[in-house]
DNA sequence: TAAAATGCTAACTATAGTCTGTAGCTCTAT
DNA sequence: ATAGAGCTACAGACTATAGTTAGCATTTTA
């Protein structure tokens, strides 16, 4: 895929913050949120264009609202 | 499909709500986004798990933040 | 040096998103 | 009344890609 779209970038970025500022693995993080460990790594990496409701799962997984993601 | 998810729902009628607004048909709302006049139809509805990149176009269209439609 | 964490690939399944067409509104004009 | 135009709901079949799975390579940490 290797997309690298801004906002995806920004987005994985955002996401590996929060997971490592609560000290999760991103097999930990994939566990509670219930998506794929290789799939966080892509998200964090900004290859994949998440869905809505799988932010959802990874924000409530972090503790943090979907707004607060974006 | 039919999911009928509390959040899509939400957003959906976030959407129409916004298009609206501004006197958008979904048809013409669609061609501004770039994407399909039936898609604007399902996801006003509720009814499809839409990507980041899909509704920052809509929200493009709309000429709001992503931020705001969440 | 080993174990844990992450990157990356390929092949897969599920579903996002497209496209075409039909039908049911509500208006306005005839 | 009714014909026509504009808008939306919905269905089915399709294509593109989100998201899964397993496995191995590489990096990081201890």
């Amino acid at each position: 895929m290797k997309r690298r779209n801004k906002i995806l970038l920004k987005l994985g970025q955002k996401i590996r913050k929060e997971r490592q500022k609560k000290h999760l693995s991103q097999e930990e993080l994939a566990e509670i949120a219930g998506v794929h460990r290789t799939y966080v790594g892509m998200i964090e990496r900004g290859e994949k264009n998440i869905s809505i409701l799988s932010l959802n799962k990874i924000a409530s997984a972090l503790k943090i609202s979907l707004k607060e993601l974006i």
